[in-house]
DNA sequence: CAAATTTCTTACCGGACAGTAGACTTACTG
DNA sequence: CAGTAAGTCTACTGTCCGGTAAGAAATTTG
């Protein structure tokens, strides 16, 4: 009984808010879960009008994941844009990237924890947008480490672990950020910044880290 | 045709076998997708013997949820026992993490990728399971950080926030880890404590990462 | 206002799948 | 070799859901 008057809108409006209404459900109960008769409610239509603009449940989730990636990318590009030096890029960098999922955390879980194990063209789309943000950081961590004179010490695999770790810890920050609601991305920014940079500097610096001699365990005391 | 002929085994190796089954068609699928009809053929037996054992598709997950967090768990624990220093200790917990994941992808994958937005017991097993290792990791932090005298700098939220990020990184390097079969748990684990450790120790000794001011940037040239 | 176009709906189909009823078969036990 | 208990199966039900057919209402255009 909730005014049933729906006011007949253009197809480019419709079909952002069938999106933006999938991205939600998507990402609250996962691809299989989400029926695409809630989104069709949710979105005020019926469920043909999902299928005469979306194709199918895949092509939906597909467009959900197109926009959402071009979203970060987006952000990504624009934030690290006229930053010259490779450690403010990467600062600027995971800053836009925090500020995107605290905005966006349905799209980036979307994007990023939803995507497997599904269809080809999905995994494929997903995969993509993967390798995209990968290769942005792997970039500002190599050349971060060339910049320091790093270059003989570490190569393009290590910076490739590098990079796999700051994202993924970065992901990780994402729920730990959901549950302290008092801490902006700047500050997220900085606490990772200091976890990570300043340990890559040293290690660029030849401090290492070995396992210390064990004091007293092996054969001392018993 | 395939020799129809199954052996009678008794409850408890059944059991086993299914959810053995299980954790892989769990892995590979996600929950949703997951058939108990398939689970069932691969495991040999026919989908009622499913639920006259695990009593339903949820149960079964279930107990796939907790026969891998006991594993990993008991991994966890088992290297971590007579190691007596922290960062040691810590070294030992991450070693254990990646020989786990690598020997048992599919049963980390189900605890840790598959469980969001199922339903609450689903949930509620999974997040215990997630705190029991971030408590671990945590208290490893924590220790490490007051046995380097660091108690005054950083507080029990920045040990969260390193748990937090050390166990993302992790996380994500299993996928790099997946990608470069030359790379065995202790290199990974060197790789990652030289990352981590080394940058802890050093802003423990009050060496923090702050944007060094911008060189030509803000007002000097224009 | 009538024709044409676009937006939108109701009502259905067919398949996949969680879960069950009830009987059959092998293996112990005496 | 009966009797019993544990292991197992075939065959079914009801439901949920992706996808579609056929047409009704609004909007634009002549």
């Amino acid at each position: 009984m909730t005014e049933k008057r729906r006011r007949r809108l253009p197809r480019q409006v419709r079909e952002q808010q069938i999106i933006d209404v999938a991205v939600q459900v998507f990402s609250k109960r996962g691809y299989h879960a989400a029926s695409v008769d809630e989104i069709a409610e949710l979105a005020g239509i019926s469920k043909p009008m999902v299928y005469l603009y979306l194709e199918s449940k895949e092509g939906l989730f597909i467009a959900c994941l197109r926009r959402e990636a071009e979203r970060l990318m987006a952000a990504f590009h624009g934030a690290a844009d006229g930053v010259l030096t490779p450690e403010l890029r990467l600062r600027a960098g995971l800053r836009a990237f925090f500020s995107f999922v605290s905005e966006h955390r349905d799209g980036w879980v979307v994007l990023h924890r939803h995507a497997a194990g599904l269809s080809e063209a999905i995994a494929a789309e997903s995969a993509q947008a993967r390798r995209a943000v990968m290769a942005e950081v792997t970039g500002l961590v190599r050349t971060g480490i060339e910049e320091n004179g790093g270059a003989a010490r570490l190569g393009d695999e290590d910076a490739e672990f590098v990079a796999h770790a700051i994202v993924g810890a970065a992901d990780a920050l994402t729920d730990w950020m959901a549950d302290h609601p008092a801490e902006s991305p700047e500050g997220m920014t900085r606490r990772l910044m200091n976890m990570v940079w300043v340990g890559m500097r040293n290690v660029l610096g030849g401090e290492t880290w070995t396992p210390p001699p064990p004091p007293d365990a092996s054969a001392a005391e018993g």
